[in-house]
DNA sequence: CGGTAATTTCAGGAATTACTGAAATTAGGA
DNA sequence: TCCTAATTTCAGTAATTCCTGAAATTACCG
């Protein structure tokens, strides 16, 4: 690899970082390098940058085109594939996120639902069953506010990542603001 | 693996699913035993359970503890180590984003950080800086609410995830509010 | 302490996953 | 259409990861 040193490191991370995840060093490596480039680049040019054989790079883009995360150009006289990222991280972030829930969060939240509506047939499922419920209930929390996030718009999603925890004084202080109740303070409790 | 369906199919599940994350399925079924178990377990259990050896549920074992994921206890009268996960779900979501953040987000940072201070000594590197940066901006970012939240105690994070979108609505409200008190029709509704 | 149950370590084999080169396929241009 | 460059497939091998049983260690009890 005959990469400057600043992209080498970078490259080199996201190996590691791939494969511990379930994503092999190969592609992350790949992904890493696109990521990094200007112009699109060929498979050609990935197998001398990164010194893997050229079918390895064929099937580590396949890999990376079904997670959605590159796109294929045709540069003008030039009949070779070329490979970029999106020039806006975000539509990454939003790419990976999507992949992720179609792939792992809805294949659990069908085991789980289905789970859930079983006939225990000892204490022992009962409890087992019990914990599947809180799960679901968990994920499905999250996942509602992750299809309402996911709709927003990257600026307003920004600001509202940027407000953090001070977003929920605020909502605090709605009730107040809106009805001018005693100055009481209100508590909600709602266990399940 | 003579366990009831109910409890059998999750444990599967969840092998699979450790397996596509860096975890291996091992240690995922054991975990997914661990958290379905009323009480807590011992290691010979999980052998008999999941049919695996001795030692490797003793490797899987230790892997979860690395991870802060469950918790050793001792019965009267058995010296045996018996293990358990927290009664608490949302502990062991905080558990698994507090490890992630650990262990893959701030070796990235750190990497980024120094290559965002390189001194770039081409075009190419220019160019592949600019990226590196936006990649830190972002995960800065994420990882500012990331902290916000994770102070928060669950019953308000609960409330605020139940919000989602609508959160912004009321911040983009928030300066209206304070200056015009009450000239238009507000309405909320945060019941789940 | 000595004895034993429980746990951990670890070397080697089993299983899985990754990678390659050769062959097959696809697609553009004449 | 044929020719050739580009890409993909795939069977075999290399590399890695996983798992086991045996041995070592640890921890409890008298």
């Amino acid at each position: 690899m005959a990469l400057p040193p600043l992209i080498a490191d970078f490259v080199l991370h996201f190996g590691e970082m791939g494969s511990r995840w379930g994503i092999n060093r190969t592609v992350g490596q790949i992904y890493a390098l696109i990521y990094l480039s200007e112009k699109p680049i060929n498979a050609d040019e990935i197998c001398e940058a990164l010194g893997f054989s050229r079918s390895n790079v064929s099937m580590g883009l396949k890999e990376l085109d079904s997670w959605g995360l590159v796109r294929m150009r045709h540069l003008p006289g030039d009949r070779r594939d070329h490979f970029a990222a999106p020039d806006d991280i975000w539509e990454i972030v939003r790419t990976l996120a999507e992949q992720r829930r179609r792939r792992e969060i809805e294949p659990t939240l069908t085991m789980l639902r289905a789970a859930v509506l079983e006939n225990p047939a000892s204490t022992e499922e009962k409890f087992a069953q019990g914990r599947m419920r809180e799960m679901h209930t968990l994920i499905e929390l999250l996942m509602s506010w992750y299809e309402d996030i996911q709709k927003m718009e990257t600026e307003r999603l920004v600001n509202l990542l940027k407000m953090g925890a001070r977003v929920y004084k605020l909502y605090e202080m709605k009730d107040k603001l809106f009805v001018v109740k005693g100055g009481k303070k209100q508590k909600e409790n709602d266990n399940g």
